[in-house]
DNA sequence: TAACGATAGTCGTTATAACGAATATTTCGG
DNA sequence: CCGAAATATTCGTTATAACGACTATCGTTA
């Protein structure tokens, strides 16, 4: 694959601070395209999922579940798929609970653990949602050609990686 | 009472399906992708703005008003060049206010507006943060060569233009 | 000048999210 | 069996987001 790069030159060949300063204000850029992208990424997704009153994390769990399937997922194992801490799982939970998206149940085996389970009403809600998610990444696309958004998705992973340390 | 909705059908010829499908595919993969390093990237901001306890998007202020210098912004602006909406920034203003790191004064010749500025202590804060800042985009820039940092924010651009709309 | 509409900003409310501290239950190692 | 660790939850605090209602001010126009 080859990634398209964007050619820039640098009239006056450089000290070494110099070229660090050059890396770095690269780096800062990326950071702030990174989060303006993903708001305006966010943004869209939301105004998906608002139109079935739900938020984008709670959209989140109910595909962490769908995923799981009928295994069911613990709740805490929810909240490291999310990168969410534990007590606002519950709640979370709850929420979707009360909606009858989602069933939790004791694990007999393990009676300390509250296994998820995603309900018919949750499935279908997510199947409603699915073709607007779509449009999203499609949209998302429209701007690139089919190797540039694979290579968007490479160095995407990149980034996480150096970044999940 | 239960309602039952019929899945969605698709009824698209196989054979421009599948092209479709793979493409739709890489765009759901770059939604993961960008949102997984876009959360990523926030928590490592939030973690070193935290140290200063104050949110990434009342550094996001800070920053705004370090670059309006002595002419201020009037609250709203502040609003737009954030990608964050109106009444909210109000309240983060009183916040930032209260800690002596901004200032809002009445504008003489419009006395509609509210100009912002920033403190010496908002300036010194953001000083203090920098580093950090600079650390945490050196780290994202660090499992990519220069020339792929440069293609990635070339591809966010277009994919926050594309989303802008 | 006086009324009108438009603009800028604030103030409610509600729901959600993030984070920490504390607690109960259960499991497992020594 | 006893203590340590894991699992999940409750509670409290604070911040963000979205929505509408409200006030104050400005510019224009009749």
């Amino acid at each position: 694959m080859h990634i398209v790069v964007m050619t820039i030159r640098d009239n006056r060949p450089a000290a070494a601070t110099r070229k660090d300063e050059s890396l770095r204000a690269t780096g800062r850029e990326a950071v702030i395209g990174l989060l303006r992208a993903a708001d305006l990424l966010g943004r869209r997704l939301g105004g998906a999922t608002g139109c079935e009153a739900i938020s984008p994390p709670q959209y989140n769990v109910l595909r962490i579940l769908r995923g799981a399937g009928d295994a069911g997922l613990p709740t805490l194992e929810i909240g490291n798929r999310m990168i969410e801490q534990a007590p606002g799982i519950t709640r979370l939970l709850d929420r979707l609970e009360a909606r009858s998206l989602v069933r939790r149940e004791r694990c007999l085996r393990d009676r300390r653990q509250v296994l998820c389970y995603i309900t018919p009403q949750g499935l279908e809600l997510l199947s409603r949602l699915d073709p607007s998610i779509d449009a999203v990444g499609d949209d998302l696309r429209s701007s690139l050609t089919g190797d540039e958004a694979r290579a968007l998705v490479l160095l995407l992973g990149r980034v996480s990686s150096a970044l999940a340390t």
